[in-house]
DNA sequence: GCTATATTCAACCATATAGTTGAATATATA
DNA sequence: TATATATTCAACTATATGGTTGAATATAGC
């Protein structure tokens, strides 16, 4: 009876938490270990590395090792699925906007 | 420390349920009234009612009252802030799968 | 091999969320 | 006014989530 999609579940569950977002707000220039994203928080590094796991089954970011230390970097695969999700409802609100737009031009 | 919006937490939390993005999805093409909505999913009319609620506080649907009823429609305020979010990233990803495009292309 | 550094795991706690049931409110109609 | 219909509210329950602490694992370097 309903779409059900869990990956969807998990990909909006993820982007619903602040820390979770300011994480990929740091990742988009660049990849950082996990050690230091923790640094800006004040949470415990077990916190952080959990918020990782949870944005890595999302496949909002990616982690590869390198040494002891493991890269952390932004994945396109679940921004992209969650962009399409709403790319149906673009249309929608963009011709809102449209009419609202329409309705306050003076004339013609 | 944390770029903090609550509005984004609200929304992404409403869309990460799936009877609730069904119910966006039943919205598309035309608004309902609770009850209409109610009868699809196999939970009480109370559960059903939350849903909208959370729905309405981020701002993804709008109820008005029609005598006793309660006609529920997609708005596009919800929608387009986290659209607006995303583009941040539409970017990233559009070039990933460019480059992917790149690879895939025989020459030239 | 031993020690330090980087990260994760396991167990636990508090709070939030999705669901229920039954009562309350609002409106339409006889 | 009384009654039926539509919806919400209140109280409660079970589970999920975000956080903690302390132990465990993995790698680097002496």
């Amino acid at each position: 009876m309903v779409e059900y999609s869990k990956d969807l579940d998990v990909i909006f569950q993820s982007l619903a938490d602040p820390t979770r977002r300011d994480i990929l707000r740091r990742l988009r220039p660049r990849e950082h270990t996990v050690g230091e994203l923790a640094q800006h928080y004040d949470l415990t590094f077990a916190a952080v590395s959990k918020h990782l796991q949870v944005l890595e089954r999302a496949r909002l970011v990616r982690k590869r090792r390198s040494g002891r230390e493991q890269k952390v970097e932004l994945s396109p695969a679940g921004l992209g699925r969650a962009d399409t999700y709403l790319a149906q409802y673009r249309i929608l609100w963009e011709e809102k906007i449209d009419r609202l737009e329409e309705f306050l031009k003076p004339n013609k």
